[in-house]
DNA sequence: ATACATTATCTGTACCTACATATATTTGTA
DNA sequence: TACAAATATATGTAGGTACAGATAATGTAT
């Protein structure tokens, strides 16, 4: 549906700031697809996205940093997200030997096995974005690169 | 900047997948630029868009529900964006007469006063945007529409 | 070796989100 | 008219975000 209809304003200044209000939409429209997707499994966006992210890293563990770093969301609180997976027993967390600062984590049997359920539903999730052809799925990543310069 | 680089991150397992996380990267992108031009004028992107939709109803009221249907993140919690802008100051509310269930809110000077000197600062934000063309920036603004269906 | 800056992470606080539930009022209908 | 369903808003709770500041370990310049 047109950004318009979606949130019944006639009308934008100009093409930018249509385009400022349709991204934030659209951004907004697959986070909730998404969390949608996550509900049954108990499991939140940015917890299921540090869990892909460990899980990238095969047998070795990461810092904190790192991971923010990784994250699509960089602002979110990694501390406090690990903690919340550790208190689901998903990760394991373990202080560098070479620097006692460091917080080193990693992705568990159990935590592997929640993101292999999680992906079983994936084709739900891309159902919702079939309304794009390949190359306009190219074109749209294309513009956005562009976008943020 | 590719979204590949942003998060680390060198493949994707498709373009549709790359498409998920480069507008949910983007969107974020975008909310953190207006809350820094917000940052200075204390206050939240949501209450920002409750204040120019109260705008755009001139010297209407309107209620609760009509908020919620015209802004860009549906699950706000309006009742208590609008608790925070009367606790400001910038907002009135007040009990509709034909159906005292239905809280109708208008703007007052004090906030129309700052919707306007926040959008003296508006060019600030729209710099970021001059990456793309006209054009690129109509064509992203159609892709988004039929990204959603 | 000591003091100071830097780095890595954690904690505190105010605000927002998502969802479930509560409260009050109005509407539809037997 | 009475009463259940629907509607409009508000509240409670768990989790997340943004930012400031705390804590502890490490690096560096003298």
């Amino acid at each position: 549906m047109e950004i318009e209809k979606e949130i019944k304003q006639n009308k934008f200044k100009d093409e930018i700031h249509k385009l400022i209000v349709n991204q934030l939409f659209t951004g907004k429209w697959i986070t909730n697809l998404i969390a949608k997707q996550l509900k049954p499994f108990g499991i939140t966006n940015q917890q299921y996205n540090v869990l892909r992210i460990l899980r990238g890293q095969g047998n070795n563990y990461i810092s904190v940093n790192a991971i923010s770093e990784r994250m699509i969301d960089k602002m979110s609180n990694v501390s406090r997200l690990i903690d919340k997976l550790a208190d689901k027993n998903l990760v394991e967390r373990k202080v560098n030997k070479n620097d006692r600062r460091q917080a080193d984590i990693g992705i568990n049997q159990k935590g592997l096995d929640l993101v292999k359920a999680i992906e079983k539903t994936e084709d739900d999730l891309k159902s919702n974005f079939h309304t794009l052809t390949e190359g306009e799925a190219k074109q749209l990543n294309g513009l956005l690169d562009k976008l943020r310069g």
